[in-house]
DNA sequence: TTGAAAGCGCTAACAT
DNA sequence: ATGTTAGCGCTTTCAA
C-alpha cells in the first residue's frame, strides 16, 4: 500500500497552528507575511517529517499544473531528441514537466493528443508536429491555451512559431551547387502540407530563378513523408522522368540518404556523377559514408527558445511584445555528398 | 484569458439531474447504473457542450493521476527513444500518459527527479536509469510506489526489473571471436556502478574461463561512463600496456565506436588487425563503417515488458505472481568489424 | 500576523 | 435509480 503522504494539515497539526499559515510560511511569496520564528518552526518540522507538496492538489485550486505538452511527430526521428532537451533546459528551472507525446504524422491521432494533454490540464503546449492547416491545436489556441510551434507553422494563424531560415538555407545550398558547377539540379521537395516542404520548395524555385537556373516541372518531386522511402522514391521518379540532373537538393536528410540508397542500388556514384544534399544536419550524420552536405539547423537552441516564447506566453507578460515568429538562422555545412561537375553537363 | 472548461456542474444543470448522476453517466463502470434514457440524455449534453474530463481533479479524488514517470540517462541517446515507444504502446491504451526525465547518469539529479515525479503524483516509475546501488529509487519503492527497472537493475532488490541476456550475449560474442581463430581477447567493461556494467564483465570472465581463454588483467579496461571518449581511453589504455590483442569485447556500441576512433587515429585497421565488438545494437549502427558486429537487445520490447509489468503493478493483480525478473532474449548480429585472425597470433 | 471558511472538479459512501 | 454529503490537499479571500 502506497504510504500515507505528509500534507500540510499534519504540519499544522505538528507546530500547532492552522493549515493556511502552513501553506504561507511554505510559500516563498507569503512567507514575508509570517513571523519569522513561526515560519522556521513550521519549515523545520516540514523537514523532518519530508513533507512534499501535492501540485495536484495545488493544479486543482490554481489552475495551473506546472506541466507543459509537447508534441512532436515521432522521437525516434534523432532530430527530436536535442530539442526535447532545449525545451527542458529551459523550462525545468522553472519548475516545469513535460508531456512529451508522439503524432506519428496522424491528425486523428493528433487531435486525440491535444485533448489528452488538456484533459491533464497542461499549462501550454510546444508543437513541434503541426501541420500547415490545423484545426484542433488552432482551436487549443483560440481557447486561450498557449501554444508554441516549433520548426513548422500553422499557415495564416497567429500561433507564435520558432523556425529556421529556410530560405536562407536553401539560398546558401543552391548558391555551393552552382558554385561546383552544377546547372542541371532537381529538387526532392518534402510534403506540402508541412510549412517546412512548402517553404522550401518555394525558397528553392525562388532561389534559382534568382540564380537564372531553370527549373523543369520535371526535376521537381514531392515527398509525401520526410523519410527515406520517399527519398528513394522520388529519386526513382526524377531518373524515369528522363531529364538530365548532376545535382539533387533535397528538403531534408532523410530523403537525401534515400535518394543516395536509391542511386547505389542502380550503381550511380554520390557525388561523382551526381551529387545530393540535405537539412537540418541530424545527429549521426557525419558518421555515414558518403558523409552529407547539408545546412545545420539549431535543434537545441530551437528547443530552448520555443520554451522561451512559451514562458512568456505563460507569464503573459505584455502579450503584445511577444514576437509570433522567430526565425533561427542556419549554416552550410559541405562534406563530401557534393562534388565539381565533370564537364558542364 | 483561458476558456472556462465545462465540469459535471454544467452538465448537471443542463439535464436537471444531480452531479453525481453526471459522473456516473459518464463513467463506462457505473452507467449500467443508471437508467438508459438518463444516461443518454447525460452523454449528448456532454458531447454537445464539448465536456473534457478535468483528470486533476478525479486525481486528487481517486489518487491515481493516470500519469507514470520514465527515467532515463539522457533522451539523445539513440538507444532509449525506441524503449521509450515501446512503453507508450502499452500504457496509452490504458489512459496514461508518461513524464520523460533526463537524469544525466547525476544521482544527484536523479532523487531530485524523483521528487518531481512523486509531487506530480505519478502512479508508478519505469527506472531506465537506475544505479546498482541506488537508496532514493529504493526508498521511493519502499513507500508503495510502484517502480520497474528497465535495462539496469538494483543490486539485491525486490523492485521488479526487465533485463537483457547480459549472459548469453557476451557468451555468443566470445565464441563468435574463437571461432574466427581470436584467443587473445581485450574487454572494454562498462562503468561497474551500472549493473550491465557489471554484469557484462563478469559473464565475460567466465565465459572466458569456460572456453580456456587466458584473460590477464591488462586486457581488461573499464569506462567510467558508456560513451564514445571512454571508450577511445580504454583502446588507448590496452595498447599502452604492451599485451597484445587481436580482438576487443566492448560492453556497448559506444565504447566499441570510441575504441574503433582511437583505432583509426593509430592507423590500426578494423578488423585486419583488430576485430572490434559492441553491445545493443544501436539504431543506425547499420550505416556506419565499419558495420559493426553486437549483440542485438530488444528496445521496444523491453520498453513494452517493462510497461506490462508496471500495468500488473498498478492494479496488483496478485503481487506474488508478478516476475521480479524478466530476462529478455538477445541476438547476435555478425556484420564486418570483426575478421578472421590473419595467423594464430 | 493568523484563523476560519470556501471551493477548485471530481468520486464514492451513504441515504432515499 | 438517483440525490445528498463529504472530502481529496491545496490556495485564497475575508475576518479577527
Amino acid at each position: 500500500m502506497l504510504k500515507k503522504r505528509i500534507t500540510l494539515k499534519d504540519i499544522a497539526r505538528e507546530t500547532g497552528v492552522h493549515v493556511s499559515t502552513v501553506s504561507r510560511a511554505l510559500d516563498p511569496v507569503e512567507r514575508k507575511n509570517i513571523t519569522e520564528e513561526v515560519a522556521n518552526r513550521i519549515q523545520a518540522a516540514a523537514n523532518t517529517l519530508g513533507y512534499r507538496p501535492n501540485r495536484i492538489a495545488a493544479g486543482l485550486r490554481t489552475n495551473r499544473t506546472m506541466t507543459v505538452g509537447v508534441m512532436i511527430p515521432d522521437i525516434t526521428n534523432v532530430i527530436f531528441p536535442p530539442i526535447l532537451r532545449g525545451i527542458e533546459c529551459v523550462l525545468e528551472p522553472f519548475g516545469y514537466a513535460s508531456i512529451i507525446v508522439n503524432t506519428d504524422s496522424d491528425a486523428e491521432r493528433e487531435e486525440r493528443l491535444i485533448d489528452v494533454l488538456r484533459d491533464r490540464g497542461v499549462d501550454g503546449i510546444i508543437h513541434a508536429a503541426v501541420l500547415r492547416s490545423d484545426p484542433a491545436i488552432a482551436k487549443a489556441a483560440q481557447d486561450g491555451l498557449p501554444v508554441v510551434t516549433l520548426n513548422r507553422k500553422v499557415d495564416g494563424s497567429p500561433i507564435p512559431s520558432v523556425v529556421n531560415d529556410e530560405d536562407s538555407g536553401i539560398c546558401q545550398m543552391l548558391r555551393h551547387l552552382r558554385s561546383l558547377g552544377h546547372t542541371r539540379i532537381a529538387h526532392i521537395a518534402g510534403p506540402q502540407d508541412l510549412s517546412t516542404g512548402q517553404l522550401r520548395l518555394t525558397a528553392f524555385r525562388r532561389a534559382a530563378e534568382d540564380m537564372n537556373i531553370n527549373v523543369a516541372d520535371d526535376l521537381i518531386a514531392v515527398a509525401a513523408r520526410f523519410d527515406e522511402a520517399e527519398g528513394a522514391r522520388c529519386l526513382a521518379t526524377l531518373l524515369t522522368t528522363g531529364r538530365p540532373f548532376t545535382a539533387v537538393l533535397c528538403a531534408n536528410d532523410r530523403l537525401a540518404l534515400g535518394a543516395i540508397e536509391a542511386m547505389r542500388e542502380r550503381n550511380i556514384a554520390c557525388p561523382e556523377q551526381i551529387s545530393v544534399t540535405g537539412f537540418n544536419d541530424m545527429p549521426f550524420l557525419n558518421l555515414i559514408q558518403p558523409k552529407l552536405t547539408t545546412i545545420r539547423i539549431q535543434q537545441f537552441g530551437a528547443g530552448k527558445a520555443a520554451a522561451n516564447i512559451l514562458l512568456r506566453l505563460l507569464n503573459s507578460d505584455d502579450k503584445a511584445m511577444i514576437p509570433v515568429a522567430t526565425v533561427l538562422p542556419v549554416e552550410l555545412i559541405v562534406r563530401d555528398s557534393t562534388a565539381r561537375t565533370a564537364n558542364g553537363a
